[in-house]
DNA sequence: CATGAATGAGAGTTCATTCAT
DNA sequence: GATGAATGAACTCTCATTCAT
């Protein structure tokens, strides 16, 4: 066999893990004009399918510019993703709001939750962090934290603090909100992270989100008798 | 501002549903092993950031025999992710040995799928998947048959047809294989898929597996006391 | 015998009928520049056995640069042969002068014929396009309404408006022309063509075209005396 | 600019002027059978365009046989090459037959003399061998001794010993033939060579045949009245 | 001798990045 | 500061040629 070279891996550099911040740029308007521009490419690109060249003509400015603002595409693509994780994901945990009774409010959250879950933002982010994990670990860490954890730390705080939360038995509550969390998601979610048909008709939504609901309290409600398993039948 | 062309991104040419074989290279061993390297580059750096020399200079073959062997990365690519879903996926899924009580058996099964969900194999074809899902459909549609769904249906059979499955009250088998499916994920899974620390110590396994049993079994057990929820301390 | 492939050729990618332009690049001068270092090699090479690497090098230019300029080496091979067949091929064609005969400006006419014919410009053009007619069969229309059908419509018009041309019995101008145009060629053309040794002294080309016009006029002028054939004797 | 390496050319070697013959290679069944499949290839894709394992596949021989029978691509192309001119090429030139008058017979070679040119046999190697006259000029030499020489010296042979020959006043038989050839190609063979459309119907070709015998007679038959030109109609 | 898998240089093309204007 | 033409390394893929079987 040919001598091979002795390095094994692939050809490219590792890209160094970047600071978010960049050298220039002053103008923050044209830096969220370039990051709009940036937002639609990469969303539907991906990381290595981007192009600067295709950012910069989106965003409606030159390449030059582009590097005025963002040292290079991990950057520019680290302050994408940050963006979306900081400023958008946030927003979509809306106040949890009470409910008649304990399920009644839980079934709100839940159907809010598998919004969230498949919502296009939360799917793209979920994508791109996923493809470039190895590559930018730091945004892993910040997508997680401001949406599964914070997610699900809001539930935690609501289920020990909630008007009836006296009916709770609920010794860790992280752990019991993160159950309820994936109760929500079942199969929906991966398979909406794949691009594959989901049923997403609201009857089959309230389907998942009423059972995850009485699963839940059939172990995390103090008293009362258990709730029987429901059944979906789609509409006729 | 100048001219811009119509097209924001980059065509990518979609691969055509090609069968896993190629035209001319025949040797089974070669074959093997150039999937051999290409799995390691592919698993590395995705399908973007592999480079067809370096999965050559990785199989220890050169460039043309890569070639010979399959016709372009793509059908390197698909080859690879079916192989893997198709031969190495199904291995993964053993029976479901009986245990003593119904609670039993299924916190074997639980901690078997939380295995499952964790290994290596499973989380990288998850993320390479999801990463091409919208260049590779087919390759997502495989790997959910020959994964979750099976998976699924194997714990929903058994549902049905355990010894003690009398003392289940299951309307909707596949749904309630999903929920335990669901339940055994909780954030491990999706921490995990993002390449972030996981608690995956056998003692938190076994706590996530025997609260999953809990909570599916208080509300698909058909009789006995409530369950309260468990509680788990990092071991000292 | 080994299952063959059904396609017993390479398919070659036909080139869309697109517009000389290009997306970006805009300095005039860079583009001739281009086009002259390109010029060099496909008339040297043609067009497969000219490599855009080699043309990049030649033109001075980078390939990125080059491919600035032209989006690919088949829009580049065309600007090429557009713009030579264009601006250049016309420019061959000078007015007809007249001469104190029929027969002198004929001879006039015939000997600029020649030069043309076998000027290194037209036989370039005339191999290249020959070569690549399946491929750009654009070209070879282009080239041939700026050439030959071009020389021969001038020739054509003058036959019928020249100032003695009552003298002259032309039922088919077009035709007449064509036969002219035939007769200065004999095998000076097709043996240029091959890159075979032509005899392109002055006395040969001035029998050739005297020949030429003998024969023409003893068929095409009205009246007079049939003219003998002539004899060439190579310079001692 | 860049420094740029001082080899102005391309990087391919070129082609030494390599023998026809070949190193080993007995068998002249098989030898003949690759040639064939060499043909099919080489007129359909030219030199540079037509790749040694299609040419093996459409022989149905191995890439190793045909580099048994033949040293490179290039001694196989000129192998090809010389084939059709020294053999397919001569069948082409029949015997001239006598007509009733001179002009019949003239007409008659005339007629085949357009066939001849416009064959596609002909028109192949001329395309090939314009293509790659400067890589392989002895080819070109061969094939215009065997073709356009041939043809010329036939008729030239003819024009002076045929029964009716006292009545020609032919001083430089070899160039009267070369103005009769150029005659009966007008643009027909020019178009052709370059896939033009082409008028192919009997009635033009006649009139094209009629016309360069009546313009080669109106100079070189000895007496006699000149001859209009003739016309031409389509037909209705 | 015939085979066809293996080779590796080189093809056309893309794109992150730089820098003169 | 903004521009976009220029760069060149790296990409996927092809193919003439070799050689162990």
């Amino acid at each position: 066999m040919a001598p091979t070279p002795p390095f094994p891996g692939k050809d490219k550099v590792q890209v160094p893990p970047v600071a978010t911040g960049t050298s220039s740029g002053t103008s923050p308007a044209k830096r969220a004009q370039i990051l709009e521009g940036a937002a639609r490419i990469f969303a539907e690109h991906g990381y290595e399918g981007a192009s600067m060249s295709c950012i910069a003509r989106n965003a409606g400015v030159s390449k030059g510019t582009l590097y005025n603002y963002f040292d290079s595409k991990a950057v520019l693509f680290c302050a994408f993703i940050e963006q979306c994780t900081r400023e958008k994901l946030p927003l979509m945990f809306r106040r949890i709001d009470e409910g008649a009774t304990m399920a009644d409010s839980l079934e709100h959250v839940a159907r809010e939750l598998i919004e969230l879950i498949t919502s296009p933002l939360s799917l793209m982010l979920n994508r791109v962090i996923v493809s470039e994990a190895a590559t930018f670990p730091e945004l892993a860490k910040t997508f997680w934290a401001n949406g599964p954890q914070q997610a699900t730390s809001i539930l935690a705080a609501w289920l020990t603090r909630a008007p009836q939360s006296e009916l709770l038995d609920v010794p860790d509550a992280m752990f019991a909100a993160e159950q309820f969390y994936a109760l929500c998601q079942t199969h929906i979610a991966g398979r909406a992270r794949m691009q594959l048909p989901v049923d997403t008709s609201p009857a089959y939504i309230d389907f998942v989100a009423r059972s995850a609901v009485r699963v839940f309290l059939n172990t995390y409600q103090r008293s009362g008798a258990r709730l029987p398993p429901l059944t979906y039948s789609p509409a006729p």
